[in-house]
DNA sequence: CGGATTTGACCAGCGC
DNA sequence: GCGCTGGTCAAATCCG
């Protein structure tokens, strides 16, 4: 942006060529301005502020801009109109005097909201580094731990264990570790204490799996002995954390190659031929750091073999180079807004603010969520939009790193609407129950209001589409290290 | 030689 | 209980 041209503006300086122009013009850099060269900087202005918008993910200041564009346009007009009565000279021109100290007003709030942005980025940028900084601490501590409360024999299998991974992924945030890990200092060794967490938690789902056992046998004989209400509340919460640890964020996108590049580095462990398609489905997981617990499953579409279909599981449990960020960002975001929407509100209805979301009518069908998959699943279909050339112009190709706080933001947002956290939904579970609602049904109904209200949000699907694309672009060039497998070549041929 | 990939075996969940 | 399917393991193999 110009500095000249903002200043002019923001201070609103009284020129000598305005001043005594009976026209209404203003000026740059000494130069008197005819309306015309106005609204060529008005859009020039525009350019260079939606450009900077994309680079800084700022909706606010689109709409700023946008008020600016439409308040030059609106002085335009109005302008017209002056020159053609000259009896309403006077009085135009206070008009445009109004208006440019109102565009003034807009352009110095404009800056400090950007300036605002500005260091509130810088703030979280921080916050995220320290996070991952003190994660890795942890996580490295942790494998010190482990190896001496295992006489140095530590493999991926101790940081693989299920258990451990469902603990962490339940609720039982990291916090929570460190003040079990606080209160080991007081005088608990770490393996009793480890031995006890795995006892807990092989309990828990023990029982887990009884419950599940026994409802199964309930619905199979129509027995009433747990009625909806009476439903111990372990399972519901076993039910819960069990989605938790399962949400699946699928992407659907053209490519050629075997696998679009994310920024991950996979490693292939396994390959099957799936049910009802001829291409084999390959098994990858995250080798960024021993025992990231982030799967993806990637196949061909049985339909049309020119798309890829990749789903992601799994939480990354270490810093992401930023060309990664993007698309976990994207996906934990989504299997995060996934989650949060599982549940009902807390009076056991579907909040109004998702319906009245659900029934706008620009939903593109680009984000769909699964209720009927074993597991909550959010669809990402890049395939209908991806040759929408103005969708492709807006994120230049390999460029990830900025796009990931609208992602994240357009998918955390999402949970604003649902109006509840994660933790609450254990909480949620049991007031549903006790209300006699039909659990399968209502979560059904609540991944149908949910995919209307994200696909509802044009904003949302435009970013998504651009990320991925630029992903999916960035894919022909880079594969990440990883050949093509057979199975993509038998699918090919 | 070490890391990545392949591939058959194994296991768990589910429906009948 | 049995068979089917999806997911994972791990030994064998490949490759740089």
């Amino acid at each position: 942006m110009d500095a000249t041209w903002n200043d002019a503006i923001l201070n609103n300086k009284p020129n000598s060529t305005s001043q005594h122009s009976p026209d209404p013009v203003m000026s740059f850099r000494g130069k008197p301005l005819v309306l015309d060269e106005l609204d060529f900087f008005a859009e020039n202005h525009k350019k260079e502020s939606s450009e900077e918008e994309e680079e800084d993910d700022d909706d606010q200041m689109v709409h700023s801009v946008e008020l600016h564009v439409d308040t030059s346009l609106d002085l335009r007009m109005k302008n017209t109109d002056s020159n053609n009565r000259s009896a309403e000279e006077d009085s135009a021109s206070e008009t445009v005097d109004d208006k440019k100290n109102e565009f003034g007003a807009l352009l110095a709030e404009l800056h400090q909201m950007n300036a605002e942005n500005q260091r509130l980025r810088e703030l979280v940028d921080q916050v995220n580094n320290n996070y991952n900084a003190l994660r890795m601490q942890l996580i490295k501590l942790k494998q010190k731990q482990n190896s001496h409360g295992n006489n140095g024999v530590i493999g991926e299998k101790e940081e693989m264990v299920p258990n451990r991974r469902s603990f962490s992924e339940m609720g039982v945030t990291e916090k929570d570790e460190h003040s079990q890990q606080s209160s080991e200092k007081e005088g608990k060794s770490m393996v009793d204490l480890r031995d006890q967490q795995n006892k807990d938690i092989v309990s828990l789902e023990a029982d887990a799996r009884e419950n599940s056992k026994r409802r199964r046998e309930l619905g199979r004989h129509g027995d009433q002995a747990f009625p909806p209400n009476k439903v111990p509340r372990l399972d519901q919460e076993s039910e819960t954390m069990s989605m938790i640890k399962k949400a699946r964020v699928s992407v659907r996108a053209r490519s050629d190659s075997s696998m679009i590049a994310d920024g991950c580095q996979w490693r292939k462990y396994g390959q099957k031929m799936a049910k009802g398609n001829p291409c084999p489905r390959a098994y990858y997981r995250c080798t960024m750091s021993t025992g990231c617990p982030v799967r993806k499953q990637v196949q061909r579409c049985a339909d049309d073999r020119s798309v890829l279909i990749t789903t992601y599981e799994g939480q990354h449990n270490h810093p992401l180079p930023p060309t990664a960020q993007a698309m976990a960002s994207t996906t934990s975001a989504a299997a995060s807004m996934l989650l949060s929407g599982s549940m009902p509100s807390s009076d056991g209805l579907i909040n109004p603010t998702i319906l009245e979301s659900a029934a706008l009518p620009c939903s593109q069908n680009m984000a769909t969520l699964s209720a009927s998959a074993p597991f909550p699943t959010i669809t990402l279909d890049l395939t209908q939009n991806a040759n929408n050339p103005s969708q492709l112009q807006r994120e230049p190709q390999g460029q990830l790193g900025h796009l990931t706080p609208l992602l994240a933001h357009k998918f955390m947002s999402v949970p604003k609407i649902f109006g509840q956290t994660l933790c609450d939904q254990t909480k949620l579970a049991g007031l549903h129950e006790s209300q006699g609602m039909d659990t399968a049904s209502s979560f059904a109904n609540t991944l149908n209001a949910a995919t209307a209200a994200i696909t509802a949000d044009p904003n949302f699907t435009a970013a998504l589409v651009a990320a991925i694309t630029s992903i999916v672009g960035s894919s022909h060039s880079n594969t990440n290290g990883t050949n093509n497998t057979n199975g993509d070549e038998q699918c090919n041929n």
